[in-house]
DNA sequence: TTGCACTATAGCAGATTCTGGAATATAGTC
DNA sequence: GACTATATTCCAGAATCTGCTATAGTGCAA
């Protein structure tokens, strides 16, 4: 088996996420999807048409492959689309992104002392 | 006066923002602070001497002085280091923030719907 | 059964943002 | 005077994001 390099990298590593990277995540945390539903997911959470354009998507989702934050499914629905390729958390990916949840909280905490938003939610 | 051309740019089109552009932004919200002052409070409130380097902070701060999200202050307290420069939040700068805020909530609602997050904080 | 909008992914060029490094200079301490 | 911390700037290169275009299958309606 080949071994990358930075397999064994710490989550602590991968922080702090870049704006994209998170959302995609988010949208993976609940369950497997395909690239075009991570769309779709994003853009009904937000009702931002383009709060992630096509291309920042599928490259962002290409960099997760490669740093074992996601993984591809070797199987699919039966009778489902086939050019839908479907994805999910991995171990290590779940993990940067409860470390990166955490962190945003302790930042919207920050935020709150400022006046930026309300102070009990 | 000189106006430019995106002086009535609406808060909405600056978001989302990028990753460290908040980190500065939530610094300034409480009081107007010099560039090593933003660099320390964000240091201290992550507790990662990395979190933002010199390079990215202080061309952030010059590309949110050219969009008019902060200002630099005309005047600066007497016996104070000379070499600092002071910033502030324009309205326009806290109102961006704020909905940036309101933004990175709803994101970790939804975090915390995927278990990234335990449920009530 | 053609036409059309929607779904789904990919590629590229250019812009923007981020990283790492070094440079400069003042302030404060031993 | 030497040394460390403070404070800002610049630059080259890397990574990320945007806009545009391309390709192709799916579903529906005329």
């Amino acid at each position: 088996m080949v071994r990358r390099v930075d397999d064994d990298r710490s989550p602590e590593t991968f922080l702090p996420l870049h704006r994209d990277t998170f959302q995609i995540l988010v949208s993976l945390a609940d369950r497997e999807r395909h690239g075009y539903s991570i769309l779709r997911d994003i853009e009904e959470r937000t009702g931002d048409v383009r709060a992630i354009t096509p291309s920042t998507l599928y490259s962002s989702i290409h960099r997760l492959l490669e740093n074992g934050l996601i993984d591809e499914l070797a199987e699919r629905p039966a009778e489902d689309d086939e050019r839908r390729r479907y994805y999910r958390l991995t171990a290590l990916g779940r993990r940067v992104a409860e470390l990166e949840a955490r962190r945003l909280e302790r930042l919207l905490r920050a935020a709150r002392t400022g006046g930026l938003l309300p102070k009990r939610t």
